[in-house]
RNA sequence: GGGCGAGUGGCGGAAUUGGCAGACGCGCGGGUCUUAGGAGCCCGUGGGGAAACCCGUGUCGGUUCGACCCCGACCUCGCCCACCA
């Protein structure tokens, strides 16, 4: 009887499935296709445990889905720009390009002794240019259709990374990367209009079968749909008299069948109007000291509603246009600028918010929806009713039903002029414009006779040049280059200036699996039929950490390749596993903590076929796992008790007669039996109960 | 505050979804082989009991011939979102 050496076994079976190409594909009509893909990886330096178990429940499906004789796509590559490579180089005194391809070599090598079955001609590292100029030809097609577009805004600010954040990258009002409280900051910036599609990526939700639940939610939660009203409210003169024409502050509210009790209106501190009333006013400094002094407040903490509510009196009125009475108006530090309209209708009867600014500062709370069965009083009343009723002192609306109200009140506004029935989105447009050198040159030049043009098709890839001095100083380091800057106009021929901003990285992980299918196609993006043939992705698997950000945007950029007739559907990924973190000590490994299990490590002393074992087996693949190496040496002496049953049975199996079922005596069948039942069981625990742990 | 999910041996977890609770592994105990064993192999291991047997899936109720599984209430933990008008 032999003993279990791994590392025999594996290198040979390494070195075999690399001599024959065991797993590159081509479309082969004959067969089911499947696509299988793991979330391809940042190349940080080295492999750790949790990568590894991420691509072993994708090579699980691969391997599976083969054996049960589909064409299965299982490639892999690397999501290569982006900020630590920067940081990493300047520390290093390195380059960020070096830095990357020499972590991207060495990581490979690791996956490879992993033994996981990629189809290694196809993989890609977004910093490659073969890669980076479909980001620019995308990009332009954007501009063209106007889903690229300027925008002159507040943005989210980083002060660390001297970068600014899309809504999406600030994570309790600090940066999803390195925590640093984000401020604000007016720039200039490229905003993707992925509002445009909102409404299809919300209800589209709907058809993802294959998703977890909680993703679904989360994303239903992010693009935060609310169908409500926009409402005018004419601006008393600051002498008073009738209002002008047109001069009126508009408010989003999901209940104008409160409307008859707004006794108040609140701006935002950043609202546009603040500092007109200020300007107007006799004496404007109070009110501009209290609407910076708002503004200043810690945004995370604002932003998570842990501030008092608190607000300044304008001085100014504006027409309540049901009652047509007038009502203050407030600046207040709870209302939000990036939402609806920056400004609200206070009505703190039915709010609580309102309810409690009002109590605060003294302003009246009327009633204009009573419950079923009991009368509520302004004098009683502790809390706002935000429940079913009925509206009361509403004028013509006194008596119907508050949803019955909402649609005729609706209705009224748009007939009169004063408002309209809309639908408000949480999700905003994504600001994709980043002062940085490692990541893709937008393809735009800035002419003063021509405007914005874009790069053409035949100058593509604008190449990031390769520069030494990358330190972050709040503009991009590509702006110090004067061959880079300067160029001649594509339009006109005479004298402009690149955009010198680089986009963020998530735009190079939003379409990466489409690429897959035809990783080196120099003509196009990819072969729309070779995309036909294998998309969507049947099964991804990465962390629930890009429950939002990576799976939204990817989505959003496949509906764009779709509507520019290059995919069909507009959904990118049929069946979605988020794989837990692995722990070691109760914290995420990472090098920092001193916590992190090196795979090479376990791979030399144990095999990998131990290491991938056990990664599994520890606990089902969406959630997380405590790292123990006591269970790695079982995994390692459950294989080891596997050879010897096989190396002392395959003798006794040879023997055996040759034409199954013929002369099997009760032993045998009962064996048979016993086979049959356990490939039955352990296909459908992989398939498609994903109970990869069993 | 809202949403989603989870509570099963000393531990990680099974139970193919209403039909023998605790698969498999870790740990622990005993044995065997051995100069030695921290390798391998064998036996045991939810609790109580000498045994027959009894009790056991967070708590309390309900449905059912039958409940870890379904329903209601509560407790605890985890994750996500959160002043979104």
């Amino acid at each position: 009887m032999s003993d279990y050496r791994p590392q025999e076994i594996e290198q040979k079976w390494q070195a075999r499935w690399a001599a024959t190409r065991a797993f590159e594909v081509t479309e082969d009509r004959s067969k089911p296709k499947f696509y299988c893909l793991e979330m391809f990886a940042y190349p940080s330096g080295h492999a750790h445990v949790g990568h590894v178990r991420n691509y072993m429940i994708g090579d699980i499906m691969a391997r599976t889905m083969r054996m049960r004789g589909y064409n299965v796509l299982h490639p892999f590559g690397w999501d290569a720009f982006g900020l630590p490579a920067e940081n990493a180089a300047i520390q290093n005194r390195t380059h960020p390009e070096t830095w990357t391809l020499d972590n991207i070599a060495h990581m490979k090598g690791q996956l490879q002794r992993l033994g996981i079955s990629y189809a290694w001609e196809r993989e890609l590292a977004t910093c490659l240019p073969d890669y980076y100029r479909w980001n620019q030809w995308l990009f332009t097609r954007l501009f063209q259709r106007d889903l690229a577009y300027r925008r002159r805004s507040t943005v989210n600010w980083c002060a660390s990374c001297q970068t600014v954040l899309a809504n999406e990258q600030v994570v309790d009002g600090g940066c999803w990367r390195c925590g640093t409280p984000v401020t604000e900051r007016e720039l200039e910036q490229w905003s993707l209009r992925i509002t445009a599609y909102a409404d299809e990526l919300l209800s589209a939700l709907d058809t993802l079968e294959g998703w977890p639940e909680k993703v679904l939610t989360m994303q239903r939660n992010w693009i935060g749909r609310s169908e409500g009203a926009r409402v005018q409210f004419p601006i008393v003169p600051a002498g008073g008299g009738a209002p002008d024409a047109g001069e009126a502050i508009e408010v989003f509210t999901t209940r104008i069948d409160t409307i008859y009790g707004a006794s108040f209106v609140v701006m935002a501190p950043e609202h546009p109007l603040v500092e007109r009333f200020a300007a107007e006013a006799a004496d404007g400094s109070a009110l501009r000291a209290a609407a910076a002094r708002f503004r200043a407040q810690d945004r995370s903490a604002r932003m998570q509603g842990d501030v008092e509510k608190e607000g300044v009196d304008t001085g100014r009125s504006v027409i309540n246009p049901f009652t047509e009475q007038p009502v203050p108006v407030w600046v207040g530090n709870f209302v939000l600028s990036g939402y609806g309209t920056g400004a609200v209708m206070g009505v703190p009867g039915h709010d609580q918010r309102d309810f409690e600014f009002a109590r605060t500062y003294g302003l009246p709370i009327p009633i204009v929806v009573q419950p079923d069965g009991r009368m509520l009083t302004s004098e009683t009343l502790d809390e706002a009713f935000d429940g079913d009723g009925s509206l009361a002192a509403s004028g013509p609306y006194t008596g119907l039903r508050w949803d019955e109200a909402n649609r005729q009140m609706t209705a009224a506004a748009e007939a009169r002029g004063i408002g309209h029935g809309t639908v408000q989105y949480r999700l905003k447009d994504w600001g994709v414009s980043r002062q940085r050198y490692w990541g893709t040159p937008i393809p735009i030049i800035h002419c003063d006779r021509c405007g914005l043009v874009p790069v053409p098709d035949d100058q593509l890839p604008v190449l990031l040049p390769r520069v030494t001095d990358f330190t972050g100083r709040g503009d991009s380091p590509l702006a110090h280059i004067p061959e880079f800057v300067n160029v001649a106009c594509p339009t006109c021929g005479g004298a402009a200036r690149r955009e010198t901003d680089t986009m963020d990285t998530f735009v190079d992980s939003s379409w990466y699996f489409l690429r897959f299918c035809d990783a080196h196609n120099d003509a196009l993006p990819f072969d729309p039929a070779k995309v036909a043939y294998w998309g969507p992705v049947d099964f991804y698997s990465g962390g629930v950490e890009h429950a939002i950000l990576h799976l939204i945007y990817s989505r959003f950029f496949t509906r764009v390749f779709r509507d520019l007739g290059f995919v069909t559907g507009g959904e990118p990924f049929t069946r979605l596993l988020t794989q837990g973190m692995v722990l070691r000590h109760g914290a995420v490994m990472s090098k920092s903590k001193g916590n992190v299990v090196d795979p090479d490590e376990m791979v030399g002393q144990y095999g990998a076929d131990a290491l991938r074992l056990y990664v599994m087996f520890v606990a089902p693949p969406e959630k997380e796992v405590e790292w123990t190496d006591s269970g790695l040496d079982g995994a390692f002496r459950f294989l080891g008790r596997v050879w010897r049953l096989a190396d002392f049975l395959i003798p006794a199996v040879s023997a055996a007669p040759a034409v199954a079922g013929l002369s099997l005596d009760g032993d045998e069948r009962a064996l048979r039996h016993r086979t049959h039942v356990t490939i039955r069981r352990v296909t459908g625990d992989i398939d498609p109960r994903m109970h990869l742990n069993t």
